[in-house]
Order: C-alpha cells, then structure tokens, then sequence
DNA sequence: ATCAAAAAGGGTAGAATTGCCTTTTTATCA
DNA sequence: TGATAAAAAGGCAATTCTACCCTTTTTGAT
C-alpha cells in the first residue's frame, strides 16, 4: 500500500525536544525514528548499531561534538545520509555555515510539523531541501560575498586571558598587574591581536572576539 | 480508576518543540494539553476560551511577549495557575528571574520526559517544584546577593542608537558625524551613559549594554 | 504661562589608548 | 652548544578618551 517509510535520526540536545519530535513524527506514518542522540558523539557511537537512516535531523548548538562538526563527519563517512539541519537561529552565520558543512537544507524549530515532513520527504528524494529562508540567505552570501569566515582566529592561552579582561573598566595597565606582565608585553598582545581581528580599538576587538566566539559574555 | 488529569498549557514559540511536547505529555495519561501558544500574547487570548489550565509549561525567549512577562501577567490575573519555567538557559540570571517573575519551578529542555511530569505533578499538588538546579541557584543568589537588576536601565532612542555605534571601531567624532550631531553633545550621551551603567570606559559601557540586553551582537 | 527638568551644545586638562619602533629574555632543536 | 625564532620588555609621539566644568534650548507638567 505505503511506499518504505523514511527512516530517520533525531540529533540534540534537549531531551524533550527529540523525544517529542520523535512522537510526533511517527505519528505521520511516513517517517520512522530509528534512534536519537544527544550530540554528535553519540549520534556516532549508534550509528553503526542499526539500519542507516536516511536523513538526520540535527541541531547545531550541542555539547561535545555541535551540529557542524558533525554534519561534516557525516558527510566524510556516511556520504549518502542526508542531514537536514533544525536549529531556532534564523540569522545567515549559522544557516550558510551549515550548509557548507553539507547540510541539504536547514528548518527552523519555530516550523510546523507538516513543513517539516514535507521537508524530510524531499530532502530524502532529492537530495536538498531549499525553502525561502536557505535561498535568501544563499542569494545574500553570494551577492554580498561574505567571506564566511570559516578559518577561526588563532589565539595563544595568553592573548585569550587578555581578551577576557578587556570585557570590563580595566585599563591595560591593570589588566597587566593581573596577568603579572609587564605592560610592554600587554602592549604587544594587544597589537597582536588588532592585527589578527583586524580592528584598531579595543571596543572594536571586544566585539570581534565575542562575534567570533572566542569569549562569551 | 484514576484521578483526573492535570490541564496544561504549553507556551513556546517552537512549534515543533511545543507539539512535540503536547504528544510526549498526552501520551502519559496523566496530562492534558488543553491549548498552547507562541508567545505570551496569544497565551493571553486563548485563555478564556476553555476551562483555565492547572499548569502552564512557559518558555523564556519568545517575540512579542516573553516569558517573564507573561509569567508575571497570569500571577496578577489568575494566581491559582502554576506555571513552570521550560527553558534551555542554564544560568543564574534567567532562572532567578523566572522564579522572581512568579513561576513554581524551573526545568530544562534538556529534561527527561520522566522528570517533567514527576515535575509537572509536584507542581500541581505543591504549587511550587524546586530540584537541584533550582535549590543551587537560589541559594547561590541569598549567599551572594545579587541585585538581580530587574529594573532595566531607560535610555533614550539616540542614546541607544549610540550605544550601538559604539560598538566598532569608530571614534567618537565619527560617530558623531554619523548621527549628524557635535562631538559634545555626543560626548553627553556618553557620561550620562557612563553613569546609568556605572561605568568607566567605552568598553565597559558596551559590555554592560550587551549583558543588559539593550543592544546585540 | 511659567517653572522645573531634561536634552543639547560647548570647552579643556589630564589620562589612557594606539601605532611604530628597538632590545632583552626564553625556549627549541639541529 | 650555537643558531634562531618566539615571547617579553621597553620607549615614545600622536591620537583618542575621560572627567569636570559650563550655557542654551527643548520638553513636560501644573
């Protein structure tokens, strides 16, 4: 009568969210959930206890292993399993990252249940799954040319400790008492890394770091 | 046979998550979804139309209206509903908040859907659902004594609108020429902003700008 | 209409930041 | 062990930022 349903796995880390998407997915009788994990870790240690899926649904901020890293071992090893990528960031970084990552196309949580079955059963016959969203922010990439920047900043232990301690009133003088440098040295992190974030205030470096997530707030 | 179900509502602006969720519960036999919402705005609006729900399942970050305020609106307007915090922040300040804001309990995204309902239960029967991480923070926050700024801090449309200039590298007489008004009187925005943040330096004043949620990344 | 308060505009001394150098110390390894 | 590269320390002029002054204009409330 039915075709094959489609047999999937649900990758993130709350808990709730998985298991409850797995209910309401089986409920469509399309779609089986063959297994869900927690992080990308464990999506690998129970991949191979099983059938593969055909496409994975994965969120992208997860502990241990996030949903790039990931997608992109997916891709390395298990070339054939399609990743649809489901995340509540609506913002181009995140989207156009996934999908460099090989993400076939990228859902938010904020969807319907029916979007998002019609989005796994094409993604599982064609391969890719373009809504609005994912070719606007495409067309916005290549139209601005962001350059994406996928090769993270390269900081020492050091300029990292500093970095932290520029998020506040203290003034380099005092940053370097802390550290038990001399300000000299503080100096020459600094213009180490203005140079390496490409920025001539300490405002602006404070920003890029947190942009580039090397510090949080 | 058994007593009767606990109504709920479920209050999240993912819809996946937040139907997902109402099969997860109904399935347990022992909840009831009565109706749910993606902000606190269509909360307010489904309400009335159906006998009140004993438990509302709220979620923190949502558009219109959040979770702290839509927690504070059901407190002032039916007390008698418990409402759980549902979220997936694990720190101090959004939990402390939610709990000020009048939620009975915190619980992550990260939960089982066993400890959710034993939480659910326990909220319903006791009004209020403290567990470890709730219990940690909440004393963590007598033995401190963090202010838990609750009062956002007013600033005025230029101000914030040089508040975000100011995160970049521009300097002050740039920004004043992109806001098309003198350097002094720019210069004015920047100690009466100094002073509301209570601090000393540019990059003081964007970091608390940031951790007040008045500007973004 | 009038007063008080808030917003806007102005000036300057002194402190901190920024950019561009050199020299010394430390660590590595061939 | 000597060469060499990296990290740390040092110096300094120019610019920017910060802290205190002040006056004028606009706004809001009574």
């Amino acid at each position: 009568m039915q075709t094959q349903k489609i047999a999937i796995a649900i990758v993130d880390d709350h808990t709730l969210f998985r298991q409850g998407l797995a209910h309401l997915l089986t409920e469509s009788n399309e779609i089986e959930v063959i297994f869900d994990a927690g992080d990308g870790a464990e999506m690998i240690r129970k991949l191979p206890m099983q059938p593969l899926p055909d496409v994975i649904l994965m969120d992208i901020t997860m502990p241990v292993m996030d949903g790039y890293e990931s997608t992109r071992w997916i891709k390395q090893n298990y070339p054939q399993i399609k990743v649809l990528a489901l995340s509540m960031f609506e913002e181009d970084v995140p989207i156009i990252n996934m999908l460099k990552s090989g993400a076939g196309g990228y859902m938010l949580k904020q969807a319907k249940a029916a979007d998002l079955i019609n989005a796994i059963k094409t993604i599982e016959k064609q391969t890719f799954f373009i809504n609005d969203l994912v070719s606007g922010k495409l067309l916005n990439n290549i139209q601005n040319n962001l350059p994406v920047k996928t090769a993270k900043i390269q900081v020492s232990a050091n300029e990292l400790k500093f970095l932290e301690l520029c998020c506040s009133d203290l003034t380099y003088k005092e940053i370097a008492d802390m550290m038990n440098l001399s300000p000299f040295t503080i100096n020459n992190y600094r213009e180490a890394l203005f140079e390496k974030f490409e920025t001539k205030s300490r405002t602006g470096l404070v920003i890029s770091a947190l942009k580039s997530d090397l510090i949080k707030l």
